[in-house]
DNA sequence: TTTAGCACTCTATCCCTCCGAGTGCTAAAC
DNA sequence: GTTTAGCACTCGGAGGGATAGAGTGCTAAA
């Protein structure tokens, strides 16, 4: 049931032969490109084999053979070489990421910009997720009276900000001691654990708190609804044009269903989400056409991996492109990426 | 050389047709749908004569016409009605306008997501512009020895933040008085007058701050590019993907064209700057066709108009969508968002 | 000025043929 | 048993009329 070593030589060939051209291979092709030591009918029988054993798919009778989904994912598992990124290569990501400033965000946006500009496909980089995290600074700024910005500071490094309204004769030292009252009472815990009775207790437990209650609240409920919001997935997502000039794409139809989706930041960050805890411990986590449970991604593989923050495991960043894609390159690539973020977050 | 009525009649038949169908009006279908007294042989006469003209056009010539960028043109100097949004419209535009928050950026993201929800097209947003800025408030707050959170707030309500590093043991008293140092300073200064001089005055003619100059510089060279970064536009773009299923975009390589120069915020918001020099006292501003000087967007038309922060010109939004548009709906839906935004923004 | 009538034009569509790439099978060769 | 040469077969795509139909412009009459 294994394949032999010319069969996966075979397999190899047509793979790479057909992310380079996107055209079904034949057997005569097959021989003119590669050095087999044998016939184009040898060559065919192999090749006749394998498609029986699910690797390869005929489009029509006279046509070459395109990999199967299996074929791809047989490819990915155990055929193609991951080599290192050329160091060349590796200097131009490294110097775009250097351009960024020290915020998680900032570093995800050039993370995001480099592997679409680097890979040609589609880019993915998603803050650090909510069950990671935990609040650690809260803060808030009168901006002017009546309007205050939130600063909410999370343990992965999000830092996110918002802008509410508070009754007007509230002071700059009063909206200090609230915002100082809950960062206490509520730093270090977990964002999922955070309610709007947390909120209250922490702030009402301070001594130093003295506001009627009902105006105590409308703050808090402020404060509350900020955190609560600073929880969302941001998603860095570019490079979605390219795909146009792929021939798989040449019928909008199908580059439709697939903007659709993409437009969806939420749900492929789920998706994201989702593989990375089926298979979390990898180094990078692949889902090959229809193993992707996304509509509209049949034609489209999914590269993810998962960066660290501090040391621990924190939020993904991917790469979306054809089903023909350069495996070998965007694993390099998207592990280097990876591999300079941890670096740049570890703090 | 003007129109008689009937031309006028004809030319806007024919554009309303058009845009229904997206297929070339023939003088047989133009009876058929409208109530004209008259003959399709006169109504031949007719678009032979405005194609005379310049406003109409033939794919081929035994086509029908279609309207050419003059016909556009003439359609929306004095031909179309523009009337009132409908009240339940209204009402869907407001609802999605209330849930944003009370910042400026937020309720952009919330006007282009309403846009483009309710006009099928791609919709734009844009922060206000630097030419009408000065700084208002300029705050730093450390979040971790090291850290500091730099919060920059213009005129126009825009606030930005950026995170920097400084050195370890500048203590929060320390870059407090700073920052109030170069907030005094600044105040009400236009955004195109502050460089790292300015700064650095403000701060050093102020007796409270005591530091060594090198350190100082630095944490004033940090406090100066967070404020220059703040004039950046933000350009909110959404409903791309909708343009896919026009057939004006069915052939992949025109919306190749399209997508690709819109993946450039800037050269975007920079031209609909451009246009809002070029008329800008106007309602509404609008290009049309090869009036656009953006590449690939020869078959798109643009309207955009201007809100206001404060009773005062402040930034854009916009539409794209094709030349077929429908320009008197988008125009009622475009100018109900801004006036929705000139009332939020009020203050 | 409008209209009916008509000849004309041009595209889109269908159908047919043909070409060639690629196949699978068979029988011989190694 | 594996490999190879040879060959008949299949099928999609390109190319080439022929046809239908929508739409035109023009002419001559109303």
């Amino acid at each position: 049931m294994g394949l032999d070593n010319r069969k996966k030589e075979v397999l190899q060939a047509i793979v790479d032969d057909y992310v380079a051209t996107c055209e079904p291979v034949g057997s005569k092709a097959l021989i003119d490109r590669h050095d087999f030591m044998v016939s184009s009918a040898t060559l065919r029988n192999d090749m006749a084999e394998l498609e029986r054993m699910g690797y390869l798919e005929q489009p029509h009778t006279s046509a070459g053979r395109i990999p199967s989904d299996k074929g791809y994912r047989e490819y990915v598992n155990s055929l193609m070489k991951v080599d290192h990124l050329s160091d060349e290569e590796g200097k131009e990501i490294k110097e775009k990421l250097s351009k960024s400033f020290d915020e998680i965000a900032s570093l995800l946006r050039a993370a995001s910009s480099a592997l679409a500009d680097k890979t040609g496909y589609i880019s993915l980089a998603m803050t650090p997720k909510l069950t990671s995290s935990y609040l650690t600074q809260l803060k808030m700024l009168m901006i002017e009276p009546g309007k205050v910005l939130v600063v909410v500071v999370l343990s992965a490094g999000v830092v996110k900000n918002r802008m509410v309204r508070i009754p007007d004769f509230l002071t700059q030292e009063q909206i200090l001691q609230i915002s100082n009252a809950v960062e206490q009472g509520l730093s270090g815990m977990p964002l999922s654990e955070i309610s709007m009775i947390t909120v209250a207790t922490a702030a009402k437990d301070n001594k130093k708190v003295e506001l009627p209650d009902a105006l105590l609240n409308q703050v808090l409920y402020e404060a509350y609804t900020a955190i609560k919001q600073a929880d969302n997935l941001d998603v860095y997502m570019e490079g979605k044009h390219r795909m146009l000039a792929l021939p798989e794409f040449s019928d909008t139809r199908r580059a439709q269903g697939l903007f659709d989706t993409l437009s969806h930041d939420g749900l492929v960050a789920g998706y994201v989400d989702e593989v990375a805890q089926q298979d979390g411990q990898k180094e990078y986590m692949i889902r090959i056409g229809q193993e992707i449970t996304l509509e509209g991604l049949d034609d489209c593989s999914f590269i993810t991996t998962t960066y660290n923050v501090g040391g621990k495991v924190a939020g993904n960043i991917g790469v979306i492109g054809p089903k023909r894609m350069e495996y070998a390159k965007v694993i390099s690539q998207i592990n280097f990426v990876r591999m300079m973020l941890d670096e740049k977050l570890k703090q």
